[in-house]
RNA sequence: GUGGCCAUGGUGUAAUGGUUAACACAGCAGGUUGUGGUCCUGCUAAUACGGGUUCGAUUCCCGUUGGCCACCCCA
């Protein structure tokens, strides 16, 4: 049923519906989900008019953002392998059934936030929500459980869900991603809150980890039902969510913000009391490797997550400054998750960080990426001669390791030294109809705006000498 | 999914129920022959889409699409 309705809004955005004659209402029509009898005369046309647009929640990343990616992406590949992480890719579509049976049927992300479809063969199929699953998935499909253990990996990539986009949220978003299998110690809750933490350190974001423990599969459902029944009793006290949530989301009703509330869940019973002794001995473990890496915590007994196949740690990253409840990325263990999707029992835990969450973190506290692309040397040509001679010299150049830019369109040598100033190159090389005669290069230093006529033969040597890598 | 605000050149803004929709920045071209950073001149370029009201709509109304914000939830 949501899965059918999804299919219908998913369309509308992306095709008009072109009406022929008899006029059918477009809402009669989609109700009829299955088109099997194709009563309803009208089809599908690409539109036609107007200028296609890109679609919501997704962005085009454009070259003046490039500067931000590189650095994240950069910042991620070389902490994750430092700390012995291998790279993984999986596709972006999986079958539906994956991310039902991990993620669970009853949270929002699948209830009402899947880009789900059926594709020309019949099959129900997803565009990744998360990565977690898709991970657990190949684990198990290529018996990495043989591996030595722990099998810790690390992703980059895009993730799809279909919300109402806000700042922060979009329906297309990256994640950084991390998953370790196979060893249940706590060091590596530990070491993956610190990689976490590290990351945002690297591109110069302060964040504080919110750490809690929901138990394992023997002492959470406990917990639960003394939740419940607790707000049962008050029932009449809660606002309207949280009076959804008591069913089905009980751990939820300890983060509402509502007065009431949160009022309420002062008296409410705490997860910590009712841990068994060897998740509250695990949790202990994790937040004394916290204290020794002086990894900044917060041990926040309210703290839920939204994925069902949480076990034992979770844990959200916040920023340190300003007023943002947003998460910047967070985790936990799931040692549950393997076996459910039909693996041998695995302990395994990981967490994902939202990319334009860690570059919005940047910009409000204008923190500029590092780029070093400045030019040394600008290469400019006068006329069609020189033109080819600079399209030769170019690749010349460039194969001697000198950052380069260059221009083979503009006709004005003024034009060309405009751009040279703009991209900072410290010198412009000059190649015009005299330069072509006499077998030579004009080398002129942008700072001093001196001009020096070297051999065309001894270009390469010449500018490195310049340069100064000579 | 719910609620609120919004939509004018590439960007940021202005204006109007009635002639060529204004300004700044960016872009492009010039300011004698082949020389940048400043300056000057010119040019390019916009009322998101579809209906309605009206003699006339960019302006008012409705719908669609999209954006922003809050909620739900999440990264």
């Amino acid at each position: 049923m949501v899965f059918k309705k999804k299919i219908v809004t998913v369309g509308k955005s992306s095709i008009v519906r072109k009406q022929v004659e008899k006029k059918v209402s477009p809402r009669a029509a989609s109700r009829n989900n299955r088109p099997a009898p194709p009563v309803v005369e009208e089809k599908p046309v690409i539109r036609t008019k107007g200028v296609p647009q890109v679609l919501r929640g997704m962005k085009d990343v454009l070259p003046a953002e490039q500067k931000f990616w590189r650095q994240i992406r950069h910042t991620a590949e070389d902490l994750a392998e430092a700390y012995g992480f291998e790279r993984i890719e999986t596709p972006i579509l999986e079958s539906t059934p994956l991310f039902v049976r991990s993620v669970g049927v009853q949270t929002d992300v699948v209830e009402k936030e899947m880009f789900s479809f059926i594709d020309r063969g019949g099959d129900n199929v997803t565009l990744r929500p998360e990565g977690t699953a898709p991970v657990v998935r190949s684990y198990i499909n290529h018996g990495m459980f043989s591996l030595p253990q722990p099998v810790k990996l690390y992703y980059l990539g895009p993730m799809f869900r279909y919300e109402r986009p806000q700042q922060g949220r979009f329906r297309q978003h990256n994640q950084f991603g991390v998953e370790v299998f196979g060893d249940e110690n706590p060091v590596l809750d530990a070491e993956i809150m610190l990689l976490a933490h590290l990351f945002y350190r690297g591109i110069g974001v302060s964040s504080v980890v919110h750490v809690n423990s929901l138990g394992c599969s023997d002492c959470r459902p406990r917990y639960r039902e003394e939740l419940v029944a607790y707000y049962r009793s008050k029932r009449s006290q809660l606002c309207e969510d949280c009076k959804r949530r008591i069913s089905k989301n009980p751990l939820r009703l300890l983060d509402c913000k509502e007065d009431g509330c949160s009022a309420l869940k002062e008296e409410a019973p705490q997860i910590l009391d009712s841990l068994d002794e060897a998740c509250k001995e695990h949790l202990m473990k994790v937040l004394e490797y916290l204290d020794d890496l002086q990894v900044p915590y917060v041990l926040d007994p309210h703290l839920v997550r939204g994925f069902d196949y949480y076990t034992r740690t979770v844990f959200e990253l916040l920023p340190e400054e300003g007023e943002t409840k947003t998460a910047l990325g967070g985790g936990g263990r799931y040692d549950g998750l393997v076996e459910q999707l039909g693996g041998r029992p695995t302990p395994a835990c990981g967490f994902g960080i939202g990319l334009e969450r860690a570059i919005l973190q940047m910009k409000s506290q204008e923190i500029e990426p590092s780029q070093n692309d400045t030019p040394d040397v600008f290469l400019a040509q006068l006329g069609d001669n020189a033109r080819r001679k600079a399209f030769v010299l170019f690749e010349e150049l460039r194969v001697a390791g000198i950052r380069l830019a260059g221009n083979f369109t503009k006709g004005s040598l003024k034009s060309q030294l405009e751009i040279a100033n703009r991209l900072g190159a410290r010198y412009t090389v000059i190649l015009g109809q005299q330069e072509v005669i006499d077998g030579t290069i004009l080398v002129r230093d942008m700072e001093s705006g001196m001009q020096e006529i070297v051999d065309s033969k001894k270009a390469v040597s010449e500018l490195k000498k310049k340069i100064g890598r000579g």
